[in-house]
DNA sequence: ATTATATTTGTGTTCGAACACACAAAATCA
DNA sequence: TGATTTTGTGTGTTCGAACACAAATATAAT
């Protein structure tokens, strides 16, 4: 019942009356133990709880396991750099476990560079492997022969149904949406009209800017209003097209209260948003250099936090759990879907 | 310059030409060394970074650490629940590295049982211990004694000055106010009047209530209002007696848009405050069972995360990293301000 | 019955650090 | 100079699990 305190694989051997080797081979099943020997050493197992000592274990196994990161190129975007940050924090922080990590980085944009790199990565064969799964066919295929080789992977940022990651770490993105919406309620009482703002990349390839806007407008559909929510697409992040378009999709709207945008780059937006709508509240994600700048000066209102420092320093630890200590993970793990504002952003960012 | 990967002890020994008893007695400075042998060993030393293998040292060590923590009993206040529930989670977590945790209560109401406890346990000579140091003279008395008797402790949720804990974990309270008016600012648009409001203690005693308070009115003190900011202490916790003082004090004040509690207490004062004032913004600390009610019922809007759950964990998991590990710890952790609304409550409680 | 072959079981070494203990070298005293 | 103490140094065992290999037993083939 209650779990003896570390009995040992010779204590065990000699309750069963077995040889420690005997003991050893039927806890790792490696075969050559005959059934009457079985059965001893099971009746023993079943009635303690045999807790292997992890410091003999590891030392023993010198398993210096190698992970493999594969995440976006830091200079993508500052949500990757902010992950690049994670990541290495949690190598330092790992490292006496005896586990060896490689990132590779690809270039967010190209499909194709995912696809080189993670069958570069499968060929080294890792114990292990974090990833950003942020195409979803090329993940689909690529994740599917991680599996047939048996190499345990976590995911984070993006979660692909018909996957079956040892951990999916990542957000409720609805959720999130919803949170945007609420917050801009508080604020502005449900009076004049918003906007959603789709920037940099188009909702046909990032589903993540659909849950979000769906979460928004669900929020409002329960209450009674009238205001008018509108939705643009910037597919660009260049500032002169940006104007551009902004002019032509919200030139002729008035009294615009709220305006939540749905990545990162919510800094392109903020000035030119807050310049023509006075008071507007101002809502995006992530506290990164730019929308640090941009929270300090007042552009931007709230930022909800993606948390890819965090996403990412999980992820290794997942994978350590797992891999080290042989723990049993859960297969999902959501963050905490943080409230950045001018008074609080210090607090997240030092660590 | 570069560590070198897993130097041993006995390679240092064979770089420094002398046995690796010596190179053992120069690490761990236990005597009997010639000066000639000293000063080999410790140019290798200099020269690479040795870190010991953490396995192969606890393993042997077998240290069965012992780790005593002091905080008031989980019914005193839905936060000292909530950090029992961390001390239990990280016990569970670090279980395997051989750690023995022992949790002792107190009324957090009477500084004699604090003391007496204290005392008890200092008798025991843990390894190290994690304390709530809430009353002052009381914590410096015993907590100096701790320090003379090497033990080391890492304290949480109440900050002491002249005392030299190996972590002080906690927030920045002072911001922790400021960031409560910010949010009142947002929603409030600096129209109609606040109410600051101390609850079931008495500020003189609680220092942290001041901490709050004086953030929060130099937040606005910065920005040009009309609004009147009123304190009201209320120390009791009996529903009959709270509203007797609300009406005594704030029956004259009209137009009350917001409404900041200093405490967790909060749930007690939200309806009453929310049926006297429409739409006043109420706001206060910590998801307890009953907070978690006042957000979902809409009484209360926000509350700020004090977050006594990772605040014990970190407590357990900073205690292991400086005695089993033998890492540097900072010695100061201050907890992000998290905020939470209705929206995003459920993010924060499932973990 | 007697090798030969397969199956099962036991023993011994290793990982790296900690520390006890034995021995060697130098220093002190007679 | 020899006896004795002090200091310095090296060797060997231990922690618990993993695994290689040898030993013992069982089974099959001749």
């Amino acid at each position: 019942m209650e779990q003896k305190k570390n009995l040992t694989i010779k204590d065990i051997a000699k309750l069963a009356n077995v040889s420690p080797g005997t003991v050893d081979r039927v806890i790792h099943n490696r075969g050559k133990v005959s059934d009457k020997a079985l059965a001893k050493v099971s009746v023993v197992l079943e009635e303690i709880q045999y807790k292997p000592n992890v410091f003999a274990q590891s030392l023993k196994k010198q398993k210096s396991l190698y992970f493999s990161v594969l995440i976006p190129r830091k200079e993508d975007d500052g949500y990757w750099r902010t992950a690049h940050e994670g990541i290495t924090r949690a190598i330092e922080d790992f490292d006496h476990f005896g586990i060896d990590v490689k990132v590779t980085s690809f270039n967010s944009k190209l499909p194709a560079d995912f696809t080189s790199k993670a069958n570069e990565i499968l060929s080294e064969s890792p114990n292990g492997l974090l990833i950003t799964p942020v195409f979803l066919q090329e993940s689909l295929d690529i994740l599917k022969k991680f599996e047939n080789a048996g190499i345990p992977y976590v995911t984070f940022n993006t979660k692909i149904p018909d996957l079956n990651p040892s951990c999916a770490i990542g957000q409720n993105l609805k959720q999130s949406g919803r949170l945007a919406a609420n917050l801009i309620d508080h604020c502005c009482k449900q009076m004049g009209n918003l906007l959603i703002i789709h920037l940099d990349e188009n909702p046909g390839n990032a589903p993540h800017m659909i849950q979000k806007e769906n979460g928004f407008r669900e929020y409002f559909q329960s209450r009674n209003h009238n205001m008018e929510i509108k939705s643009i697409v910037i597919p660009h992040r260049e500032p002169a097209l940006i104007n551009d378009i902004l002019n032509k999709q919200a030139g002729d709207l008035r009294n615009v209260t709220g305006a939540f945008v749905t990545t990162a780059k919510v800094h392109l937006v903020a000035y030119p948003i807050k310049s023509r709508f006075n008071d507007c509240v101002v809502i995006g994600y992530d506290p990164t250099a730019n929308n640090i700048d941009g929270i300090k000066s007042g552009t931007i209102d709230f930022l909800i936090n993606q948390n890819p420092y965090m996403a990412a320093y999980e992820g290794i630890a997942k994978l350590t759990d797992l891999l080290v200590f042989g723990k049993n993970i859960d297969p999902e793990k959501l963050l905490p879907l943080d409230i950045i504002t001018s008074e609080n952003l210090d607090s997240y960012l030092l660590n």
